[in-house]
DNA sequence: ATAATAACGGATATAACATATCCGTTATAA
DNA sequence: TTATAACGGATATGTTATATCCGTTATTAT
């Protein structure tokens, strides 16, 4: 099982969107442009954002996306599941009711252990991904980014937003 | 993202093994047909199972598969990656290295803090995987196995074993 | 010995999903 | 009026999961 590649990306915009100055608005285009991928895939990931309401997004010249809301107020968890979807990673199919023994469906009470002890681990997933805040990645990000990668960002985004 | 089908098969026969008389075996052939299950696909999966040791096989008539160790010794995790194989679920693509600004390979220390936060979400997944033993599995599973499905699943395994 | 069973590994076919592009539409700013 | 940019839908491509088939080897029962 792989998780979706548009999860690495969506975090890593949403962090560069976090450190724009307030009011101003980046669109697919450069995002894409800046990590070089993919400028129509990406754009769909960031209307999966958008949908969310983890980014804002504004049309026409000078448009472009921002933060729906503040970064501590946008977990990582948020981003993966409006990328990801929310359905859990753990399908039950139920076979224990298949076969020969299997017996009516209404015998069965809640869902099988196995279901439960699956679910119980996404749910550690969950949580631990909801823990981070877009905040704490972005701050990350900044402290470890090379300076010299820092220097060509600034003076890259300054020219993008002319 | 959806898990493997495989993992659900995989963990339901091996709860089945785990209640085995010692000394038997099954057949893959039987216990797709136990589950109604593709009976040559549940058998690769057996196979990687048996690859990790999570289960024995004998070849021939009256051979099969049983538990390659006792089940309190067995954790669901190790069931789960046997299917799964290793491979963490989140792939970083150091995308923060590509673009116009990215600077030489060398000025990246550590991984980037997204990859580790995606990372530390999948140890707690796979933690609360380690701590569920098969035979808990095992154990649930028959106290809330409905009694008429209990009963005909003994005949059936009784008649399957003759 | 011979026949039947069953695991095993490799090759192949099919289905589902991820990846990626393209197009027409709408909204908006210059 | 023109260019920009988000948006939604349709489509193409690639990769992975699902599933089957085959020949081989080991083993048991006849």
């Amino acid at each position: 099982m792989k998780l979706n590649e548009g999860i690495e990306w969506a975090v890593h915009c949403c962090s560069i969107l976090a450190s724009l100055p307030p009011g101003m608005a980046l669109p697919a285009r450069k995002l894409a442009e800046f990590f070089d991928l993919p400028e129509h895939y990406l754009a769909k990931h960031m209307q999966s954002l958008s949908q969310q309401g983890l980014v804002s997004s504004s049309k026409g010249p000078g448009g472009g996306y921002r933060l729906g809301r503040p970064a501590t107020e946008i977990a990582l968890l948020d981003i993966v599941l409006a990328i990801d979807g929310p359905a859990p990673h753990f399908r039950c199919t139920e076979i224990r009711r298949k076969g020969p023994s299997g017996v009516d469906d209404k015998c069965y009470g809640k869902p099988c252990g196995i279901a439960r002890a699956m679910w119980r681990a996404e749910t550690a997933w969950r949580d631990e991904l909801g823990k981070v805040s877009l905040e704490e990645i972005r701050h990350t990000g900044l402290e470890e980014t090379p300076h010299e990668q820092l220097e060509k960002s600034l003076a890259w985004f300054g020219d993008a937003l002319k």
